[in-house]
DNA sequence: CGCCGACTTGAAACACCTCAAATAGGGTGG
DNA sequence: CCACCCTATTTGAGGTGTTTCAAGTCGGCG
């Protein structure tokens, strides 16, 4: 957390770990986390959107993960970040510091398995990134755009993250993001509005 | 678990769930578990090579990950499994009811604590290996050697999966593994005796 | 010793990337 | 509110790496 950030008051929850930590507000692009920073909390996405990345040797970008409100992240990892945070979109975060979980731990069981809950979540989501990284093109971008819209259940997606961003995802260049997207346009399977506006059509993921 | 597996006799050790379940024998391709099977235990490999994949629609196999001795897997499946398990190499596994770990974790905390740690680790593989999966083809096969060499720090590794199986772990077809490993001989990155014996001399990973 | 599957090698096709240029949108100052 | 500018995005043409299809070679095992 650098300094400049503006604090927000907590919410509450019924869930155990939900009413520990301070809610944070992050402007666009602000860091949340560095790469290699002692992991002594861990976060939730209370709204907008949060990038985890890291930058190869060569200056490629790989985004390992987007959250969104609700999502936790930073978990699992014990000692340090293996990732650098950002937020991708203007984003309320809520920080709990691992020593006040471990406190809670002491007089609610509950605790030890939401975090064992939560780590097998973001378990999952690295898995299903893993998946999409291994099908073409178009695929990657349907596939993405489609998980976007069942976490969101809305008609349009307002996409808050760039093609560039997108693409550091995919492992894709911008130029083959937007390809694919006019290609799956043709198709009929997602319209655009202006750029960031996505309506997508598909019932079910898209397969070879 | 199918029928005819030689049962053998438990291992000891301090951690608190290396105390419990039952080592089982599994013959090379054999199957562990089954995708979408309940996941009602955790296994840990006690020697041999496991591979956990899944069948994509059209054919395509994914391999998500290989196990050996030590390595803890079917980790963070709160119900169904989402890939299955087989011996890549004949092996021995230990399988653990969940249940058992349940009622230790009763009276010792260390073994909720255990759980998280060893799903954490989970987590850290499955994201080396998307990290793996977005570089050219020869840091893709180097690097899998070297992390396979780093494990086992022997000089010469015994590769007991197939170029197949090497393939789908990477993402690539059996002929580019094929050609990658060549040019990485002519590089003098690695020697190949006899297909399945590499001496992998990289002291570190390869970059691009 | 010989067979058979696993591995390697070669040539052509294809997907994605790179470099280059055009277009569209958002934001700013008048 | 409009014109302008600046960046994000799209589009185009050509190059590169990986796949595909097709032969060949190696090595384990009977």
């Amino acid at each position: 957390m650098g300094d400049g950030v503006n604090r927000v008051p907590k919410r509450r929850s019924k869930n155990p770990i939900d009413r520990l930590g301070l809610a944070v507000l992050f402007g666009r692009g602000q860091k949340i986390f560095h790469k290699g920073q002692k992991a002594k909390h861990i976060y939730q996405v209370v709204s907008g959107c949060v990038q985890t990345h890291t930058k190869l040797g060569d200056g490629r970008r790989f985004v390992s993960a987007f959250y969104f409100a609700g999502d936790y992240f930073g978990l699992g990892m014990r000692t340090k970040q293996t990732f650098a945070a950002e937020a991708s979109a203007p984003s309320i975060v809520r920080v709990i510091r691992k020593t006040d979980i471990a406190l809670a731990a002491l007089t609610n069981t509950a605790v030890a398995e939401q975090m064992l809950y939560l780590t097998g979540v973001e378990l999952e989501r690295t898995q299903n990134h893993s998946m999409l990284l291994r099908s073409p093109a178009d695929e990657r971008v349907g596939n993405f755009l489609f998980a976007l819209k069942k976490r969101s259940r809305k008609k349009e997606q307002d996409i808050v993250m760039s093609r560039q961003e997108i693409a550091d995802y995919l492992n894709l260049t911008t130029e083959t993001v937007s390809r694919a997207l006019t290609r799956l346009k043709k198709r009929s399977a997602i319209s655009i509005h202006k750029h960031r506006r996505i309506a997508v059509r598909l019932r079910r993921p898209l397969a070879a």
